[in-house]
DNA sequence: AAAGTAAATGAATCAGTAA
DNA sequence: GTTACTGATTCATTTACTT
């Protein structure tokens, strides 16, 4: 498979190219305001591009002149995907349909996130949105599926169904009333909501241009919208993900870009293609979710805490400037080390104090009554009641 | 608080309304060119609108009209929230920009769903937008916050931070080389992308009015744009799920609607208390606000009471035969009254022995200790956790 | 006991915002 | 402009466990 890169302006360069498109991945500067800088991890290069215009019909000018030549670049049924947030998407809509039509309008798929956050009096932005246009009826889309939301009946999915008289779906049954298996289900069609995390800061794949975007979103995009040994175009490719991507998926690509130093980048990433494999993304954010008790600290505004073994959540006050720390006893775990391990992580934490909820009723916890200030345990209501039921056994 | 509502075009209706409102939730027909109906679960009653215009600009024009007369309906610093989908979005937000202005708008809301799906060529519609603009910036917005991420580690919640020499951020340290620790953390300033379940078809909220929102949705924006007392303008609506959402937040609402059977409903809808009471408890599930307080019997194998001043809840297995009911105290109730109505529901049901969970400390409680063997007085976890660190104040 | 592997957790960084 | 904060994530290192 081909990669081509070509520095220059895309109006230009695009009516160039010798072979038609199936898709285009525009990802053109967000009418920010402001400039756009970015250092590699060493330090030692700075990327960066300018991403001011006047006003913002000279921007949209802009981008309208180079969707045209974009546009003839493509295949008759070929794909514009058009990435912005919400600075511009509805005016780069107004101006996508009055090119293809409202007709060659298919989808707003929206790309959510979670990323570092900040104060702000108003909502957290955490989405971007992909516009999706097609020439004509003969576009590329390359089915794919999701797995079924954890809450799915499984008569759901074994169970034919079929409408009755006043037209609701109901399951279907033959003459003997016996239910009708269904047959297989690949999954839920794809939804055009796509939470796909967020090219993280630390992440190896991060090359030190400022706005670069994961592999994982771009493979997604290369794979849903067009076929093997197709040819992909990129007018705004800076560190070259698209290609990347392509590249992967067995794609021939085209990537443009004014800077010479990012058509560089775009090069040597594609000559050696670094690919973060997301954690997150392959086992979800639930998979570091403990299943947890935290029910035995009602009436505490605690906050929650995952990637730790001592603890279980915070005093979100704290106590007088310190922190305050908890943990619920588990089933199976001993309160003897518990202690321990709530010890350390007091001193090291520097916390105030750190509770210890008692939860399966032994013996042993008396003794840690008076062992250390610095961890208390306390008794779930659960244990007291245990403990009452039984003496009114005895007597 | 009160609830209005009035039958006709809220083109007409809204210049008469007397008070000024602190937020107007919009949620327009979408532009489907079809007709909306939806028939009651029993089958007997349809409700209907239409949704056909014969060009796009009839369309706007239309909603361009009513969101004028809406303006000037709202405080000078009153939020609108524009309800659309993927079909208007675009000419919505051009629309709300030329009478609030660029500056006026706020916030692109994705309301993300997971639904039941067909299969379709191309991608599943899971969403749809909530936009925010406001009259000026003295508008209400009641700040929330989110859990944090399960992948975010505690250090970072509890260490101060500062930037080295190269201006990157590094965790604090006092001279010593210890760490420092951090203050206050509410949690994580709430996203833009809110994922809230779709009215599932068989939910009991569901009264067969087309397009109806769940009262989820509807909670939340109410409670992030607007103070208790306000009067809150939903010129579409509809069901009424703005007014139920509004009448649980304790705010003032008017509603609109075109059809007098929307009307009737929605009138009906925010006359039964005893149905919306229910609800709040669902709502508190998913909803960022305080839990039930049966949590305090977390680890206890126990069936709720309802419409019970004595009992919230009874053993399930029972001890020896004879039940063992609970009370969770509730904040303002003392446990000396609570006591003796515990008292006399164990007479009277016959029970083993009863428990009362104490969550707001008192020294009044210990004086029950002893009282009867009939009633047991328990503490619950948050109260050791109190008690411990008012200790640690004056040590 | 040493070596090798898996799991836990500490450190770093940004198309962040506000004052 | 400049300074002060943010937390989700992955990378890097330490600790725990097995052979």
């Amino acid at each position: 498979m081909l990669s081509i890169l070509k520095t220059g302006d895309c109006l230009s360069v695009v009516p160039q190219l010798q072979q038609k498109s199936r898709l285009a991945y525009l990802d053109p500067p967000f009418f920010t305001g402001g400039r756009q800088e970015s250092t590699t991890r060493d330090g030692k290069k700075k990327y960066s591009y300018d991403d001011r215009w006047n006003t913002l019909d000279e921007y949209l000018e802009f981008i309208q002149e180079r969707l045209l030549v974009v546009k003839k670049a493509l295949h008759d049924g070929g794909s514009v995907i058009y990435h912005c947030d919400w600075r511009t998407s509805h005016h780069a809509r107004v101006l996508l349909e009055s090119i293809w039509g409202r007709e060659g309008f298919k989808a707003e798929i929206i790309w959510t996130y979670k990323r570092w956050s900040n104060s702000k009096r108003g909502l957290m932005p955490a989405h971007q949105t992909l516009l999706w246009l097609a020439g004509s009826e003969d576009y590329v889309f390359n089915q794919a599926f999701d797995e079924y939301s954890p809450t799915t009946n499984v008569d759901q999915l074994l169970q034919l169904r079929t409408r009755d008289d006043r037209n609701k779906s109901v399951y279907a049954a033959d003459a003997n009333g016996e239910i009708l298996p269904n047959g297989k289900k690949p999954g839920v069609p794809l939804s055009d909501v796509w939470d796909i995390p967020y090219l993280n800061p630390k992440a190896k794949e991060r090359v030190g241009y400022p706005t670069q975007k994961p592999v994982a979103l771009l493979s997604r995009v290369v794979e849903l919208f067009s076929n093997e040994g197709d040819w992909v175009l990129d007018p705004f490719c800076g560190s070259g993900t698209t290609l990347v991507a392509a590249a992967l998926l067995n794609r021939n690509a085209v990537g443009i870009d004014t800077s010479p130093e990012a058509v560089a980048l775009a090069k040597s990433r594609v000559a050696s293609p670094e690919v973060s494999h997301s954690r997150v993304l392959e086992l979800g954010r639930d998979s570091y979710r403990r299943k947890d008790n935290l029910e035995h600290l009602a009436g505490l505004d605690v906050t929650p805490v995952y990637r730790n073994r001592a603890i279980d959540a915070v005093l979100q006050e704290g106590h007088l400037g310190l922190p305050v720390l908890f943990r619920v006893q588990r089933p199976g775990e001993s309160i003897a080390e518990l202690h321990t391990r709530m010890l350390a992580a007091v001193q090291k934490k520097r916390a105030r104090v750190g509770f210890i909820v008692e939860t399966c009723w032994s013996t042993q916890s008396e003794m840690f009554l008076n062992e250390s200030p610095l961890v208390q345990v306390v008794k779930a209501p659960a244990i007291e009641v245990t403990r009452c039921l039984e003496k009114l056994d005895v007597a």
